[in-house]
DNA sequence: CATAATCCCTAACAATTGTTAGGCAAATAT
DNA sequence: ATATTTGCCTAACAATTGTTAGGGATTATG
């Protein structure tokens, strides 16, 4: 008795491409089954409903984000490093998996009242695993003072935008731009000046 | 006869903001007819279609941002200078069109094709106008080299964030959020180093 | 006052939406 | 071999969608 079943994984992936595409309310459940060769009405023996879908694909990339958070905060202990770190989980869980993060990221909105405050809720405590990071640095004096939920917010929207340009043929691999995206970030934040731009920490 | 009656206008911003709350295809032209407290169909004297009023919201509101960034590209010499103000133009122009801004950044996906294109050549315009003065920066060796469109990107991603959190009742003004945004940006940029958190240049 | 324009209404349309009911066929388990 | 589960089908539903037709007021213009 599996959790899921392996068609209904198929039609998560399926929709999420087309929440990606068109976004939530323009894809319907026709248009998923039709990219899968199927009857509408066949996706209902795998799943509930098409909100269901819609909280499956959120809910288990809010997981995934968060574990990653949370891994990084109880084991690195630089800041800066915690930062790179974290930044470049981030990279890679949206470069590996674009349409389901591209839900994550835009199409929660559409996501009914009830699970809506969970999801913020969850997608509070990412955030707030990088509020540390930061606050863990100005007391490490290694960052600048800033404005915490502020500059994290600037990070994560710098980090998010990849979804929007980011290929798989593209010429920029996902630890590249993670590598890009921390120096630009930690410039923001660092308090010793690098004159370098090859500069490794 | 004026090209845009009154009531027009307050269509378009009646539907910009049930646009950024629900999105565009989720709100329909019911719900922007009961929120003017009208029939739908009243609607119809005053644009074409549905479609009209997105396209109307998105590019009235690119005009308005590339207007921004040309005149900074004319007027200003210094890089660093010029990129503070574009900032400050756009958090403005956000801030002060906090609707109609959600629907030119997020909304735009759902215009038809015809429109699409065009549109996609405006904001090109536009970032190219952000790639200009990076790149200026960089040969007037005030900035880091920096992969160009990559810093623009992520220049504007974390100015646009500012859609999501920012409320006329919080506590920080859009011209304190234009230059907290800017100091962490040219923190990212610049080649000198600021080691004094209220330096202003 | 008459004429035109502006604004909104009711009623209805065709299409599309998510979803359910009930059944057929193949694979799996007993 | 029988029973059960799995996967998909056709057909249809009620609701909602954008939009049009045609008409009745109210306001501005001559």
């Amino acid at each position: 008795m599996p959790e899921q079943s392996n068609r209904k994984q198929q039609i998560l992936q399926t929709a999420a491409h087309l929440f990606r595409q068109r976004g939530y309310q323009a894809a319907s459940m026709r248009d998923i089954a039709n990219a899968m060769q199927i009857e509408a009405a066949s996706l209902y023996h795998h799943i509930k409903s098409k909100e269901e879908i819609l909280e499956s694909i959120c809910f288990e990339m809010a997981a995934r984000f968060i574990t990653g958070i949370h891994e990084v905060n109880d084991i690195y202990f630089n800041a800066e490093e915690k930062l790179r770190t974290a930044i470049r989980n981030h990279v890679t869980l949206i470069t590996q998996n674009q349409a389901r993060s591209a839900v994550f990221l835009y199409e929660w909105r559409s996501l009914p009242e009830a699970s809506l405050e969970k999801f913020k809720e969850m997608r509070n405590d990412y955030e707030e695993g990088f509020r540390q990071i930061v606050k863990q640095g100005i007391e490490e004096d290694i960052f600048n003072e800033v404005e915490t939920k502020f500059a994290v917010l600037s990070i994560l929207s710098s980090v998010n935008w990849i979804n929007e340009w980011y290929s798989v043929e593209g010429k920029m691999s996902a630890e590249e731009i993670a590598q890009n995206i921390s120096n630009f970030v930690m410039g923001g934040l660092r308090k010793r000046m690098v004159t370098d731009p090859d500069y490794k920490p």
